[in-house]
Formats: C-alpha cells, structure tokens, sequence
RNA sequence: GGGCCUAUAGCUCAGUUGGUUUAGAGCAUUCCCCUGAUAAGGGAAAGGUCAGUGGUUCGAGUCCACUUAGGCCCA
C-alpha cells in the first residue's frame, strides 16, 4: 500500500515563484478597475484623519530612486494609518515651476532660444513639466503608491496659482513683505542683461583678474591697541581682485577671533613711512609678496578689538569703518576685506547685519552710473578697472597690482563674465512683527524627527536672512504688482491683489504674460505717492520655493479631505533648508502657525560604499530600472530594511540580497496557505483551552509579533518591523513551529483534534502575518489574501483591512519562558546530533534517539512534566529521560545542568509517519506502519 | 572653512539610564542532513582591537575631546 497518498500533503495554488514583474501590474490595474483609492476614502470616510502631505517632487527626468524610497516610505504610512482605522488620504503633487524645468527646455531648444518671447517659453516649460509628471506618475504607481493619482496637485493648475497669490495677499495684508535692493549674478552682455541663478553659471578656472592691494586711511586711532603706531598715517590693507566695486565700498570686514598686528615699513611707492593693519599670519607673505623686505609688526590685536574703526575711502567722499564676519579667512588677501554690499552675496549679509549702505553704481549694461563720480559711463570690466587702479595709484593708496588666473563665473549663455550688480527685489522680513521669533516658537511645538531636526531647523531660522522672493525668470508665477510710470513706485495692496488673484483662478497665470496692464488693474487705479495712473506690469516671478511653500494653503486648506495642518511632513533632511522651511514662513506669517505638527527626515541615497549617488558617478539608479529588474515589492522590502534615519547605501547587489528575504517570507505564506487547503475556521476551530501547548507558545510568539510590529510602525521605524516580521518567519516559524507541525499536519487523521489545532493556529498566524505585511509588501499581501479561502473581514482587497490587534488572553509569560528552556535544549541536542550525524550514524533526525540525564532536581522535574511531548519537540524518534549521567553524555551549553548522550534508534522505521517506533507492526493488516499511523487511517 | 548628522561581523540591524566572565540576531559564506514546503526545508561551524587616538570612571560599544571616512545644508 502507498501510505503517502494517505498523507495530508500541502497543497496550494500560491506559486513559489514569485513572478512580481508580471503580477504587479496585473495587481494594480485591478486597483484602479475596482478603484480601490475611492473605496478606501469611502470606507473610511468620517474616521479621525491623518494626513500626511506630499512634498512635491520636480518633474524632470527620470525619477532618482532616492525620490521612489521618499513615496514608498509616505506609503508605509498611509497604508498603515488606513489598516488603524484613519481617514488618510494622500493626494501627490509636483513642483511644475521653476528654474529646473526652464533650464532644461532652454537647453533642449538650443540657439533658438534668443529669439523666444515668454509665452513661447512658457508654453514648452508646460509641455515639458506635464510630459514628465505623466511618465513619473507611471513609475509612482508601478512602485505601488496608494494615492489619488487621478487628481494630484500641479503647482501650474490654476487654482493652485490662485492659492499661492493668496498666501502673497496675507503676507502682503499682513505687512512682511518689502522691497529693496539685492546682489545678484548679472549678465551686462547686450542680449542678455539678466539675472542669473546659480545653476546658470559657468565657473571658468583660468581668468585673469587684476590683483591689487590697497590702503585705506584710518581716521580712527589704533594707538589704543598697538602703543608704537605713531603718526598719523596709519592704514588698513585690504587685496581685491575686483577694483570695480571699490567705489561701492562701505567697509573693510575681519574675523573677530584671528590676531591682527600693524606692519611699520617703508611705501615702496611713494617712500614714506606708513603703518597699515593686515592680519599677522599674513604679514609675511604680504610683505613678501609687495617686496618690502624690512618692515616691522607693531604687537598683536584680536579682529574683535578693530570693530567700528573709521577710515577715510581713498577717492570717494565718504568714510567707512571696520566690521567683523566669520567669514573672513588667512588663505590669501590681508585677511582684512573690502566689503561692497551691493557687489557680492557675503557683503550683501555684513551689510545688513550693520545697516550698511547697499551701493551699487552700475547699471544694466556694466557701466558705472552718475553715483561712480568720475567713473561715470565706463564700462567696469573694461576701462572700468584700470581706471580705478590708476586713480589709486595716483592718490597714493595702491601698494601693488599685479595679474592673477582664478576662478570667476561666466554667462552659460553668451560665455562673458558675470558680475554682481544689487538690483531691486521683493523680500519677506523675517523680523517685521517678530516673525523670526514667532517662527521659532512654532519649531518648538513641532515634534521633530529625529529630534536634532529641531535644533538644525532652529538655527537656520535664527540666522537666516530675509526671504528673496522674486526670480527674473519666466517659467513661474507673476508676483502680482504694478509700477507707476510716473515715481516708479510699486503700486500693490489687497484689492489689486484679489483682483489678478480671482483672473489667475479663471484663466491661469499665463494670462499675465498676454494681456495688458490695464487688464488687471481695478478701473480708476491711481498710484499712492503720486496718485499717477500709468502702471506697468512687475515682471518678476515667485522663487519656486514660495509656491511649493504655499502648498499648505493651496492644497491643505483648499481639498476637502485634507486637513492644516497636517499630521507630517515627510521628505530629505535637505528639505530643512528647503520645502519644511519654506513651508514654515509663509505659514507663520499668514496664519500664525506651523503647516505641520511633526515632520520626519529620512537620509540620503548613497552607493554600495557609501558614496553620493549621481549620474556622472556611473552610480545612479532610476526606479524604473529597478521596478524593472527587481519588482516593486523586492524594492519596498529593501526600503523597509533600511534605518533611513542615517544614509542607505543601495546598489544592485544590496536588493539582490534583499530578494532572498523577500523569497523566505513569501515561501511562509505560500506553506501557511498549503497547510490550510482544508480548514474552515467556522467549523474547524480549536479553542484556545484545548490546544497543545507548543501551539499556545506559538499564539504567545503572535501576540508579541503583532505588539512589536505596530510599536515599531507607530514610531515609523520600518527597519524594525521588517527584522521583526523576518525574524518571525525565519527562526520562530519555519526552523521551529512549522517543522515541528509537519508531523502532526501530515500524519494525523484530516479531521482530528491535533490537526486542527495545528491549523487553527497557523490560520491565525496567516491572517496575522498578512496584515502585518501589508503596508509594505502591497502587492504580495493582496496576493496571499486573495489565496486564502476563509477571510476573516469581509473586504476584497487586504488594503481595506483592518490591522491586527493583539490578544492579552493569548500572552502567557511563563509558558514562554518554559519554551525557552526547551528550545535551549533543543540547541544543545542538535549539536550533539550533528556530531553522530557527522559518523554517518544517522540523517534524517528522527533516526536518532535521545538519553538525557540530570542531577538537577527541579531539571528533572520540568522533563518530567514535558516527557511525552519530547521526541516531537526535538524532531527525535525516541528520548529517554534518565538520572544518573553516562559517560558519553556531554554537558548542554546552553542548558548546563543537561546532559546529552545521541544515539541512534533501534526500532523500525514507520514507512508513513518516518518515526522509528516500537509499535511498527504491531496491527497485522499493516506491517509496515506505527499504531499511531492505524489510528489516523481509521 | 562653518552648522547638523553617521560610523557595531561581508550585508541589514539589536545592544534599554555606562555594570552578568566569551558584544547579540538574521542573511550571505563553508560543511553536513533531508527529499512529504523541493529552483524549497533543517542543522553545525567560522566570522567583530564595536572607524582611530586620547581622556573621565572601580568599570566604556555606551560619556567627553580630537582625528579619519562619509552624508546633508551653507560658504
């Protein structure tokens, strides 16, 4: 007879193989056929909300996968919020303005691109930004993105443009917002005479730039801090290779904390004997370098003690003073440096920490304007600098020029160098109504994570400058201001506001580009200085920044199903000088409070060693090559794996590794789901009082899965839930419990009590287990609850369920720790059957038989108690319980008062069950089979 | 150059307020077993000067300083 057909054999449908290329997408055209995002809202509808708001993404190119494991992480959570039972809704977005996208499209049209009128720009940036948020809405939902895809946010929908003029109208109404005067990278080439951002520049390492150095006259004396500087010809010696922004001039800036000292020598130039402040780690190599060979250092003074000193500029009618900037450094110059604010980015910032004046004498084409003096009408980078230079050496102040090649950005566009020109920009203050404080305020209240997000945000805020809001670009919205032709004063209030606010919500921004000014302007509009009624369009664009940071109005406050603020943000700890930030202000100022009440910060995409990922490295990789050769589930299971709080190092050998996880915990649901072909939990059910006891334990091991997975997802921490989830299936499940159940699932008659508590019980842990999953493996769990035959909820997607709670009536300490003890045991015998195993005594375990002996009373005892159950917890034939020791017993390691002695079992092997017993025989019609085996065949 | 962050076996992670003689898991590796989860399953072994140096302490992977390597943001 073939016993084997007598067996309750796994069986399933569930492929080992898991073929996600193919199934995936299969899953999620299922989701939006059955539109399982509406479902979910619907289901949910009413619940306590959590929303959790996306920070939207540039549509450019192809998505980095740094910006996939952002969304899968987003999805983590909102999968998880949905299972608790919240109204989570997600509605993606992308950034569509900007720099970016224009920067791109520019370059795409080539030389072209001179003869474009805005609209025309517009019109390809458009195409261009809609073309790519198409295809990464594709790669989103290939990563399994739960999401409201058919209606994200676009930053260019013209309800959004209406909502960030909103934002501007508060801030405005609300009195932050100003203009003034900027440093600016300026192109003065004729057909350019434009702004340029950061991205557009070239930094060309060999240009020759005149090297100078200059004395400045003090007025002040510094015989308070250097006794022998007698006379009164004492100076300040500044090095600059920009001479044509000597005339805007206001200040010479040193380091507080670096020592200065004043050099006495001889002026090679003029031969007179002159005392000139420098720092005293340069004096060397300055003298040096204007070849005075003797000269003498007049003692030493902190940067510090020179603050506010007065000097007289060299040719112009005004006097300056002396500053301090940690900025200042020793490596090259007098460590004393000639300040402009109007003429660079870091004396912009001096100038506004000591209210100084913002020159900027020149005007859009480079020419030095009336305010230059003398100097009016040259061209700066031509005659410019010379005359500057001739015009010190004249007065006396040039110690030496000489040439030098270095580094200075150039015009991506026509190639000429660029200069620093400040001109007129709109700014948020952040100190007008003590809006820096009030800001700071609302990071205290907001819970950061992880915690050191607070303090990094904290002192940005505190130390950052006003907010620069306007962009003279064309991809972007119209900051909504008029200029009078008449006093060229900006003309901008509520009404006019509202008034372009109400035409962007019908029409779209773009209408500003097309129609004339009068078009916007309410009838009769007169200026307020000079009641003018000529206006002009402002043509200057928000800092994309401002419209991404206006999401929490245009989107939050706007969509029905959203909430502000929202429960957390959720990007790149770049993103603290960026979106969170940015955010923050406009939020602060407009409604007094933060747009969110906690904000998570993951790291940063690295290589297999650590290093930054880019596509000039050879190191990128884009999520749709990785969907493609791994699947999305693979990917969101390495994602899981990962503490994202610190840099995640990602390469193709690092997921390939992470499939076999993925493999191992899908093979325990595909042997879950073989072992319940036949179970009905209606009427197969054990209660918990009649199970065996290891089945209890494995009940125990649930509960506590199921406690430290939700504490883990509730403090977002996936890395745990994973390691959780794994470890379950891998130790407790398949090299414990489920081998154990093998024997009592196969051999035992279908319908008896032990079978079906084993399967009561791995029907729980299937349930379970698949929950727990689900917000990670999205499409794997949706193909497990698909498999299983009798759900518990009522719902046709596993997405629509419910997270498991745990159970305390199943939560037995003792009988935990009485398993621990057995399972030590366990330990301990294997190695001592290894050892036989290795003499080719035995294979197959349950070969073996097992003497254990201890002088251990209350041992004895506790194997005493679990006598019968041994061979079957072990995995043995026989185990024999003895209490004097051996002298081949071997002392447990584990166990140390256990001693083990393997032996091989003389008994007959049960052709059914594989057990070596006694009783093999014993019923005549089956000779080959245990008694056990005759009972389960009745 | 500045601010913030990170560093535990080849990989992914534990390591509770500094305290149990040999720092834990799992995976990968090597060897063995099974062939009734089978492109599966089980077992065993090996693998770490806790990045480095110095300090505090009776005692440091854990606290402090510096160094190195890397990341983010600035300059």
């Amino acid at each position: 007879m073939d016993y084997k057909k007598t067996l309750n054999l796994p069986t399933t449908q569930f492929p080992m193989k898991a073929d996600l290329l193919k199934k995936e997408p299969e899953i999620q055209k299922r989701w939006v056929k059955e539109q399982l995002y509406e479902v979910v809202r619907r289901t949910r509808s009413g619940r306590k909300k959590y929303v959790l708001h996306d920070g939207p993404p540039y549509p450019t190119g192809e998505l980095h996968i740094g910006t996939g494991l952002n969304k899968i992480l987003k999805d983590f959570i909102v999968r998880y919020h949905t299972m608790q039972g919240y109204d989570a809704p997600y509605v993606p977005g992308w950034d569509c303005h900007g720099l970016p996208i224009e920067h791109r499209v520019m370059q795409e049209v080539g030389e072209e691109r001179k003869n474009l009128t805005k609209p025309e720009i517009r019109k390809k940036c458009k195409k261009y930004a809609e073309k790519f948020v198409k295809l990464q809405k594709i790669q989103f939902q290939a990563l399994g993105i739960m999401g409201d895809w058919e209606r994200p946010y676009l930053t260019f929908d013209p309800q959004y443009e209406a909502g960030i003029i909103e934002v501007f109208g508060k801030l405005v109404e609300n009195g932050y917002v100003y203009r003034s005067k900027k440093p600016v990278h300026w192109c003065p080439n004729e057909l350019g005479q434009t702004t340029l951002a950061e991205a557009e520049l070239d930094y060309r390492e060999e240009t020759k730039s005149p090297s100078i150095y200059v004395n400045f006259k003090l007025t002040d004396t510094i015989r308070d801090l250097f006794n022998d500087a007698t006379g009164d010809d004492s100076c300040i010696m500044i090095w600059t290779t920009t001479p044509w922004t000597l005339p805007a001039n206001v200040a010479i800036a040193v380091h507080p904390e670096y020592e200065y000292t004043a050099v006495r020598y001889d002026n090679p130039k003029t031969h007179k004997e002159e005392v000139a402040v420098i720092a005293d780690k340069r004096a060397e190599e300055v003298m040096s370098s204007l070849g005075i060979r003797d000269y003498q250092c007049l003692g030493k003074t902190h940067g510090r003690f020179l603050e506010g000193k007065k000097y007289q500029h060299p040719f112009m009618e005004r006097t300056g003073s002396i500053v301090l900037a940690d900025y200042v450094t020793l490596s090259d110059g007098t460590g004393c440096v000639h300040t402009a604010p109007g003429h660079g980015q870091e004396d912009y910032l001096t100038g506004i920490k000591y209210h100084l004046p913002m020159l900027s004498p020149v005007d859009e084409k480079g020419n030095f304007t009336k305010e230059a003096g003398e100097f009016a009408g040259l061209n700066i980078l031509k005659e410019g600098n010379d005359s500057i230079v001739k015009k010190l050496e004249s007065v006396g102040a040039l110690l030496d020029k000489k040439e030098i090649a270095h580094s200075y950005p150039h015009c991506w566009r026509c190639d000429d160098p660029v200069i620093f020109r400040a001109t007129e920009q709109w700014f948020v203050s952040l100190d007008y109504n003590d809006l820096r404080q009030r800001v700071l305020d609302e990071i205290k209240r907001t819970k950061w994570i992880p915690s050191w997000g607070e303090s990094r945000m904290a002192k940005m805020v505190a130390e950052r400058p006003d907010w620069c809001i306007s962009r003279q670009r064309s991809w972007g919205v119209p900051i909504p201001a008029f200029h009078c032709m008449e006093c060229r004063q900006a003309h901008i209030n509520t009404n006019t506001i509202d008034y372009v606010r109400d035409m962007f919500g019908k029409e779209g921004a773009d209408i500003w580009f097309y129609k004339d000014v009068s078009y916007f302007l309410p009838p009769d509009t007169k200026c307020a200085h000079c009641g003018g009624s000529r206006f002009q369009k402002e043509m200057d664009i928000f800092d994309v920044w401002f419209e991404s940071g206006s999401s929490h109005h245009a989107v939050l406050q706007k969509r029905s199903e959203l909430s502000y603020p929202a429960d957390l943000y959720l990007e790149g700890t770049d993103q603290h000088r960026g979106w969170f930030q940015l955010s923050l202000l406009p939020s602060v100022g407009a409604w007094e409070r933060a747009p969110f009440k906690s904000v998570l910060t993951h790291g940063f995409v690295v290589d297999e060693q650590g290093k930054k990922m880019s596509k000039s490295r050879g190191n990128f990789i884009s999520v749709e090559d990785a969907v493609k050769e791994f699947g999305a589930d693979v990917l969101r299971l390495w994602t899981s794996s990962l503490d994202y709080q610190n840099d995640m190092g990602v390469s193709r050998n690092l997921i390939i590794r992470c499939s076999d996880a993925y493999r191992r915990i899908r093979n325990t649901f595909r042997y879950l789901l073989s072992n319940l072909y036949d179970f009905d939990p209606k009427v197969n059910t054990v209660p918990y009082e009649g199970l065996p006891e290891i089945d209890c334990w494995a009940l125990h091991k649930t509960q506590d899965l199921i406690k430290h997975v939700t504490s883990a997802y509730e403090s977002m921490l996936f890395h745990r839930v994973f390691h959780t989830i794994y470890n379950f299936c891998t130790v407790e499940m398949s090299a414990f419990y489920l081998d154990i159940l093998k024997d009592r699932a196969y051999t035992f008659a279908k319908n008896s009590k032990e079978r079906r508590a084993g399967q009561t019980v791995m029907y729980s842990i299937l349930l379970n287990l698949v929950k727990l999953s689900a917000p990670i493996l999205v499409h794997t769990a949706e193909e497990v609850w698909s498999a299983i035959i009798h759900k518990d909820e009522d719902v046709a997607s596993i997405h629509l369920a419910t997270f498991p709670k745990e159970n305390p009536a199943w939560t037995d300490n003792a009988l935990n720790e009485r398993w621990e003890k057995l399972i030590n045991m366990r330990t301990d015998i294997a190695r001592e059957l290894e050892k036989i195993r290795a003499t080719k005594l035995i294979g197959n375990s349950l070969e073996a038989s097992v003497n254990l002996s201890t002088e251990n009373e209350e041992l004895w005892q506790f194997l005493k108690i679990y006598e019968k159950d041994l061979p079957m917890i072990f995995i043995v034939s026989e185990v024999k319980l003895e209490r004097k020791n051996t002298s081949k017993a071997v002392k447990g390691e584990l166990i140390p008062a256990l001693w083990i002695e393997g032996g091989v079992s003389q008994h007959k092997k049960c052709e059914r069950c594989w057990n070596l017993r006694e009783s093999v025989g014993a019923v005549q019609e089956h000779p080959t089979i245990c008694e056990r085996c005759v009972a389960a065949l009745q």
